[in-house]
DNA sequence: TAGATTGTTAATCGATTAACAATC
DNA sequence: TAGATTGTTAATCGATTAACAATC
């Protein structure tokens, strides 16, 4: 059997893991914040919302964090699936589109404390350029290779209607950005090597349906059980 | 072997589906406006950014709605969908938390055209009432229970600091509200029964900025390899 | 030492995918 | 009939979970 440290950069943490490092980062603070020093993993598990055996067997991809019998440091742990994910380090991001979504993403303060550094904004409207949204002002769409150069930015969001969304992807892959966030609801094709994630508003909210239809519905309790399969 | 017609309530469909089926809707819509009246399920998928086996499967736990051969009716196969997610029929919802995201919530398009109607939006700021944002009057986080009774509202979506989350979700829950979209930064306790669906925009960020991390360090193949995980 | 809690194992469960028989 | 494409099977893969040996 061949065993990797937590230093071996071969290997490999589950996509359902990775996933989940940001909450349990997000759930650690809150503990810090509160004042606890540590805790065990039934405590985190319950921070986050998972099971326990779900989240030991989560940090063990990590490395061995924790004291048998007593439990985690919760600002030990706290750095290093901060360095794990990467958020110890600065990273500029821009923002493609500053509608109502865009402005509410660049005024999100949950970005900047994570190490998210917004460095432009950019629009094709030439309407809005000139404005300033949360201190920094906005652009023209042109100047996003420029921008890109400059702050060496690697990740980008989008927040253009659905018809603008795969031009804008081609532009800033062409330029160098390797991962994107896309808010427009549309399916971006993009070349292997580059991430793309998205959020779609309305997605989730269909979800929601879906299982609120069934628990209309569902006088029997097949159908009940069914329904409560997304549940927290 | 039991066989489950697409009318019995006790069938099944996979939670992975179910979160795949609002994709292939908004595939549907999209190839139906630009006049495609039938598609193989290799069209569809490409559209909807899948591969056509998984495709062919998720369609089958719905019914049989294909034509060997042939492929699928747009219109027809769109209905079917949107009738099992249950956006054929309309969802009142309310807002609760009207700052830059819920402000950005409040004018999404992509509610009202999938059978979503903001009916109110509510803040406990006494600032922000009597504001209308979208058409619709801001009004006091009190008058909650009784904009739920009159409009029959069974969704509720999230949009407050992450410290009021938690206070608002258990007033829906006591309300009678049993489906939450929640965009608060924290973990949310519901009883049983009550759907609870999440979108942290900080987690996207910060998953992308694992994988880019991996990207930068990975100068060896398997690294890089493990860092396109999560690309489209 | 006794109690507590981690890190790991192994079983189970659910999701994905290629392949192809059914059938238009 | 011949070609095309669905719907289904079965194999594979990855994620979850309970249980417990290791160990503080």
């Amino acid at each position: 059997m061949t065993t990797r440290s937590s230093t071996d950069p071969t290997r490999v943490i589950p996509e359902a893991t990775v996933a989940r490092l940001p909450v349990y980062l997000r759930a650690l603070t809150a503990l810090a914040d509160s004042g606890i020093r540590t805790c065990s993993s039934e405590d985190l598990a319950t921070a986050a919302g998972v099971n326990s055996a779900k989240l030991r067997k989560d940090l063990s991809y990590l490395g061995s964090y924790g004291t048998r019998g007593v439990g985690y440091d919760v600002d030990y742990l706290r750095y290093q699936i901060a360095r794990e994910i990467g958020v110890t380090q600065d990273w500029p991001v821009v923002i493609v589109g500053i509608g109502n979504l865009g402005h509410a993403l660049a005024n999100y303060s949950g970005f900047r404390s994570r190490g998210f550094r917004v460095v432009a904004l950019l629009d094709a409207d030439p309407g809005l350029i000139g404005q300033t949204v949360a201190g920094v002002a906005v652009r023209p769409f042109d100047e996003l290779e420029a921008i890109v150069q400059e702050h060496d930015v690697a990740i980008g969001v989008i927040a253009t209607p659905a018809l603008a969304a795969q031009g804008v992807a081609d532009r800033m892959v062409a330029i160098g950005i390797t991962s994107i966030l896309n808010f427009a609801p549309a399916v971006l094709a993009v070349p292997e090597g580059v991430d793309v994630r998205k959020v779609d508003l309305s997605i989730e909210l269909q979800i929601l349906a879906y299982h609120e239809q069934r628990k209309a519905n569902g006088a029997g309790a097949a159908a009940a059980a069914a329904a409560d399969g997304g549940a927290a």
